[in-house]
DNA sequence: CGCCAAGGCTGCGAAATCCGCAAGTCTCGG
DNA sequence: CCGAGACTTGCGGATTTCGCAGCCTTGGCG
């Protein structure tokens, strides 16, 4: 029944937080199936679950909390943006002189900074910035994304209207 | 024994300019807590929001039922596409010629675009591909996207490390 | 002004779920 | 051969979910 579960459970813990571009901790398809199932319903009960991959009721919360606990996914509400007060948003991609690094550190510290990613291309940096009106957005690239040391340019795309945005990694 | 957060139930008369492209339902301060509570914790049981947010039980209960029919918000599991097997991803800038809004709606419809918004700027569409592999992204990139019709050039920047990635807006 | 419908909230049982725990199985490695 | 790890089954008790019957307030309307 649940035969094709075996995978590599070898290298399971590994201490390394930093793995992310490396691919992190193997999941197997169990796993896997679990999070899909936290996909499409993230308040789906551990018996529901248990019942589509194959597992008891049991097995599933032991995973399930293992899963959080690593850090592997977690379960949180999401919500269009501007359902919730912040009209602005842009995706900012920025030129770094020097470590790039710390450069994404200090974006990331900044709340307004909803994503951050270090990339290959003409930036070296794309941060996604959510912001409540056009004021607070001109503040935060203007001035505090453009004072972090190391930003030597940035350009904006302000967001006209979102037109897609799913949390179904794994769902395919 | 209503509590703090009540406070304002009648006097939600703040200027609203209902922004189109979200549109939508205009949330009260305890909805937008109880939100907060959710995203804190997506499986967090309605009696303690309720405590949290100064409602009853069924009270919590109706408004996120009500929250989640209307779209406002869903309730998920997010994971780092890295380990869950997605080894390559990408951010596409996209030049169009023609209707920019059906060159959308096809890269809408592809799975492996996750995330696509329409934006000022030196690009008309940013999108958010999430590959298996080099291959994977490639063909996804240089023949479906390419291929779509209106789609005068694409730009890509390939991620190297994810930084940062949050889903706590009204959590500020 | 009085009436009524609608929406939102509370309170309350009943059913379902969560959660911890114990015992037994199976597999993988040392 | 034995221990560790993961899973299963089973089981109560605590907790949560869920449906439903009121209650109150608001707004429309004759």
């Amino acid at each position: 029944m649940h035969s094709d579960v075996v995978a590599s459970r070898s290298a399971e813990h590994r201490d390394s937080r930093e793995s992310r571009t490396g691919g992190g901790p193997q999941l197997d398809a169990v796993s896997l199936a679990i999070i899909e199932q936290l996909q499409e319903d993230g308040r789906r009960p551990y018996a529901a679950i248990g019942k589509a991959v194959g597992l008891s009721e049991a097995a599933v919360r032991q995973r399930v909390q293992k899963l959080l606990d690593q850090g592997v996914m977690q379960i949180v509400a999401v919500t269009d943006p501007l359902t919730v007060g912040f009209r602005r948003q842009a995706m900012v991609g920025v030129n770094v002189e020097g470590d790039v690094e710390s450069v994404a550190d200090a974006l990331t510290a900044m709340s307004e900074c909803e994503y951050v990613v270090m990339t290959a291309g003409s930036f070296d940096l794309m941060v996604e910035i959510v912001c409540e009106d056009d004021d607070h957005l001109l503040d935060v690239i203007n001035r505090r994304i453009r004072a972090v040391p190391g930003v030597r340019s940035t350009e904006s795309f302000v967001y006209l209207r979102l037109k897609k945005q799913t949390y179904m990694w794994g769902t395919r």
